[in-house]
DNA sequence: CGCGGTCTGTGACCTTGTCACCAAAGTCTG
DNA sequence: CAGACTTTGGTGACAAGGTCACAGACCGCG
């Protein structure tokens, strides 16, 4: 079976594009917590996730640092490719968040089939506003959420299905582009209410109902 | 003269599908003040936007505001035509600061040409990274840059190659996603150390050197 | 002129970010 | 295992920024 079925936006493609997207598309596999692209770096293929995360973030001169959204499997990296061909001050990075299977699409290819394909093309635009979405939505929590709120989301949102997040108070401010006295301050205060417990590296929620009352308060 | 002429980024397009543009792309004026698109508003044409400009900006439940970027003449609108076509929940809105000239490009034709131009898919591209690099921008001010900075360089930008700044400052502060008294004290604050003049609904600027050596800490 | 709306100034208070420093928990090494 | 070093977390003091409440200044208009 081809990596193009795990895509569902490329499913509906030609059979003839299909192969070549197949023949065209180099596999590689990139161990967890690498950089595969930053400033210096220009990318000169559109990369496809066939799994794994790759986690993008912007680092400030001053060293705080914040995520700005993640590439899941079955999504593609366009936001680089076409930011970096234009504009060089671009400071965004993208690193590993597990080992990831992906597919590097050459220029050449990548162009020739958003000339040929409408379903491409709307893979492509698709791609790109989900990512202006999640930009957006990072601006408008930024400037005007609460921090207690966003962390509280964000603690939600970690723990996924259960109720353990496997995360340092600094990876924490991190993701939520704060400082680290900030989140353990809130922390606190989520233990106090019962909320939480703490150990080092992790959090357990013990009152789901209440972080998530708060989160979407 | 066609109105193709007035974008750099067109200028080398085959001569067929310069035609192309010009039979189908409908030449529109909008006075001062519109919302152009918004929540609610389906963008089904691309615009190009021939003279004046545009603001795009993001309201908060809370009622505060942020400038995300201004499209100025020659540029397009592909972010809100990309951006409506996936994601509902996308609350900015473009607002015309000024009389403004554009061509409205049917979806058909739009897609007709990224499909047969390569130059048509640089300019497109090329507009998307541009707007994508303004959002970053915004993120990184927002969330790691001090207040009076960036009210220093609002001002300078603003105030262009003159020394006077006409905006109130519940505008300023709009621009800068923050609240009007902290624009206010701000200010205050310039006055205090007379870099600036106040008066109701401008700001003179009689010390450009101290701000711009602010702005540029 | 008086009146209502807009714009600006300001104090009090709360939240968030910064700085300094310490303590506890892990890791490494001889 | 002891001791040194690193990573992680806790906390107080203070600065910066956001919220609330309210007052006074300015503007256009009847």
């Amino acid at each position: 079976m081809s990596w193009v079925e795990k895509f569902p936006g490329l499913s509906r493609l030609d059979p003839d594009l299909r192969r070549r997207l197949d023949r065209d598309g180099k596999v590689l596999k990139v161990p967890e917590g690498k950089v595969i692209f930053g400033p210096g770096s220009t990318a000169d293929n559109l990369l496809l996730l066939i799994s794994g995360t790759v986690r993008v973030q912007h680092l400030s001169d001053s060293g705080r640092q914040i995520v700005l959204y993640r590439i899941n499997a079955g999504e593609s990296c366009v936001m680089t490719t076409a930011c970096l061909m234009a504009h060089d001050a671009y400071s965004a990075e993208g690193i590993t968040e597990s080992e990831i299977e992906a597919v590097a699409i050459p220029r050449a290819t990548f162009d020739d089939l958003v000339a040929r394909s409408p379903d491409f093309r709307s893979f492509v635009f698709e791609a790109y506003s989900r990512r202006i979405a999640d930009l957006f939505l990072v601006i408008e929590e930024v400037a005007f959420q609460r921090i207690d709120i966003r962390l509280a989301q964000k603690l939600l949102d970690l723990a996924g299905q259960g109720d353990l997040v496997r995360a340092t108070h600094q990876q924490l401010a991190g993701e939520l582009g704060t400082a680290r006295e900030v989140v353990s301050r809130q922390l606190q205060e989520f233990r106090r209410r019962d909320w939480i417990t703490l150990s080092r590296g992790e959090i357990a929620l013990s009152n789901v109902a209440a972080i998530r009352a708060l989160a979407e308060a």
